[in-house]
DNA sequence: GCTAATATTCAGAAAGATCTGAATATCCAG
DNA sequence: CTGGATATTCAGATCTTTCTGAATATTAGC
């Protein structure tokens, strides 16, 4: 592992963060990356210098967000995990991110006082909501691109 | 201030929190879109139960991240905060966030050992990049679809 | 310049998130 | 059914973030 290698992983531990994630689930997920080879417990653990205790509810995590796989093999309790190469459930989380807050917005004006803030914030959904609609386009457009590129 | 009202704001402030942003901040704003009427910091703190000093940081972090802004008015120290009833500042945030994690992914396709590794992290990047460079379009067609509808 | 009004800073307290290690649970092979 | 390999849980320790209140700085009006 090199020192490049370890600053990337400690990177994506840091943007990790920036969506609320705990560091230590990015920074297993850039090991499996860089790896590609699924990963045990022990050797995350060991590669990151974390219990194994530790790893093993983050690498949960990562797998929840659809950010990783975990496989066991037959004959073996060992589970191993694998990094997806796929950013689909990054905006997929985003999305329901988004979806949260379009309905927060919108019991924010039922329960405006009617008038002009009511109506703002009834704009500020829509554009939302506007946004939200042109997703599956937009994920259609890159799934397309990538196709053709391959 | 209902009931209703104050969920609203705790909603805001829960949802923020998944940013990675403090809830008061959250907080702040959605007193801020009911309330419409630009808000003193003495207000601010009195309603939401805080510190002056803490509201006076999450005000200005709010400015800061373009969703509130603060006048002054002629004659008095006081200043005053009021919401942006905008959610453009969201996006361009969340536009600079995802060009940092293209960043990291490419710093990760450079350092990864060569071989599939790095070529499976390059066509993360190029994804998200197109993601990013959908960006301006989106934002053209809402904009167009907000002016046609007023 | 001085005073009153107000905002800002910052050290430390309080609250919260995350991690560890020991204890426990689960599964496999024989 | 037992023993060993392994994963999981969870109470408490540790680290981080956020908030408070006193001290300080800034500005307006006289």
């Amino acid at each position: 592992m090199t020192e490049e290698q370890h600053q990337f992983i400690e990177g994506l531990g840091q943007h990790m963060t920036t969506w609320g994630l705990a560091r230590t689930i990015g920074r297993i997920y850039g090991y499996l990356l860089l790896r590609m080879e699924p990963a045990s417990l022990d050797e995350i653990a060991e590669a990151l210098g974390i219990a194994k205790s530790g790893a093993s509810v983050a690498a949960r995590q990562l797998v929840a967000l659809g950010l990783a796989r975990s496989r066991s093999q037959p004959g073996s309790r060992r589970v191993l995990f694998e990094a997806l190469y796929s950013l689909e459930a990054i905006f997929a989380a985003r999305n329901s991110q988004a979806m949260d807050l379009l309905a927060r917005l919108r019991q924010g004006a039922r329960v405006a006082p009617e008038g002009p803030v009511r109506e703002q914030l009834h704009e500020m959904a829509d554009m939302l909501q506007g946004f939200l609609n042109l997703g599956p386009e937009v994920m259609r457009q890159l799934r397309e691109r990538e196709r053709s590129r391959t």
